[in-house]
DNA sequence: TGTACATCAGTGAACGCGCGTTCACTGATGTAC
DNA sequence: TGTACATCAGTGAACGCGCGTTCACTGATGTAC
């Protein structure tokens, strides 16, 4: 790759890292102004459509090509299935998960805020991200033993509530990790046992949804009519 | 009431309508100008000061004043505990959440969007509805006997999941609903498919968060560390 | 290797526009006597 | 009931500002011979 490809690939990231740090100032992506973006990059307004054709392509291309192999990796270390210990399994898998969730606070952050937001590209392009990571979530299930019971359907529900239910503990979690780089060292303490607390409720209703898959009959059949 | 004061309160309202409309157009609120939302109400841009100090109290307002009602009646509709059989009062439960929310897609669709916008004094007032609606939602499950076993905290983390899981569902079910305003008419009987079959897999993975919660054992610990 | 030309990421001036907010105002409604 | 004054929701002109986008440009890097 020429030295001006490489550079040109540097300023796109730039692009991306300065749409993220906008985004933890507490503004939403649609309210940041291509301006803005630039002038965080450190480059004149004109240059953005180098790179991109507007805010709207900026977005897109973010969670395409960022925020999707984050969810990778983190497919990728869950493995929620492969291990024979189902119980403390889900403990493991869901303290790896907030966990990774803190390591990259602005990708997260900008998931569970855009995945409803007002760009549709962006909107889309996250919601593709979801069932990606819905499917592998549920293909690893499929090796776990506890649930060789359930139908490959159930299976998809279950991965997709799964997803569901870990994304809405985002905010408040990421929320805790702030305070602790913002609050006095006195409160360390207690915003770890908070942290706690979080791993143990959070588990906690995963264990609920999964011991119930764990007792569903796929066979049973949920009639809606009287 | 004043002629004057009721004419107030008429204004105020045509405001939340305003952002309401504006918001179903696909854009965000923090991403709405004032003078957009007098434009859609019909005054000039500086009435909007008789009213509110900023955007940012109007959508406060909004969500305390507009939307925490819709949630009131959605709860005092379910009463999901309050019936003998626990399975099919899941599956009744769900339609009528899900025929709510058809009712009044505004109401829902701004819930949901804005729920982790970019609008702080929003975002607060959105969580605290939330948490009110599972808080009712607890209370509802302590009345059913199928949950007699499980202790009021754990209903509690309980009742935040499955309010969660209905929240998931409510974009693309409005999405559902839309479509079956602009297609032709060829297509209806279609979209009925997909409705039903929507409301059969959320009724399913409500089932099996709730029976995994009734197969639940409160007095069991969950511990984090090996 | 050296030269002449092509490419193209980033520049800087300029544009028209919608924005939030100020101010002094108008005229219908409400109140005091 | 009639009059004189107060209130205040909505008006309309004006402001300075940041916005997205256009255009012709510069100068470093890449390519062809």
């Amino acid at each position: 790759m020429s030295s001006r490809e490489q550079k040109k690939l540097q300023t796109r990231h730039a692009f991306f890292n300065a749409v993220l740090d906008l985004c933890m100032t507490g503004q939403s992506f649609s309210s940041i102004s291509l301006r803005q973006v630039t002038r965080e990059v450190g480059v004149v307004p004109t240059a953005f459509y180098r790179h991109f054709d507007d805010m709207e392509s900026l977005g897109q291309a973010l969670v395409i090509e960022e925020l999707g192999s984050t969810l990778a990796i983190l497919s990728q270390g869950l493995q929620i299935g492969r291990k024979r210990s189902f119980d403390r399994q889900i403990a493991k898998s869901i303290q790896l998960f907030l966990y990774t969730v803190s390591d990259k606070p602005r990708y997260w952050q900008f998931l569970v805020s855009e995945r409803f937001g007002g760009s549709e590209a962006v909107r889309k392009a996250i919601g593709n991200l979801m069932k990606l990571h819905a499917q592998s979530l549920s293909e690893d299930l499929a090796l776990q033993p506890a649930f060789a019971h359930i139908n490959a359907f159930d299976r998809r529900l279950l991965s997709e509530a799964g997803v569901n239910m870990f994304f809405s503990w985002i905010i408040d979690w990421l929320e805790l990790s702030y305070s602790e780089d913002h609050d006095d060292e006195a409160d360390l303490a207690e915003i770890e046992k908070k942290k706690q607390l979080m791993l143990h409720n959070c588990t906690r209703q995963a264990q609920m949804l999964f011991y119930g898959a764990y007792n569903w009959k796929s066979s049973e059949e949920t009639r809606l009519n009287d």
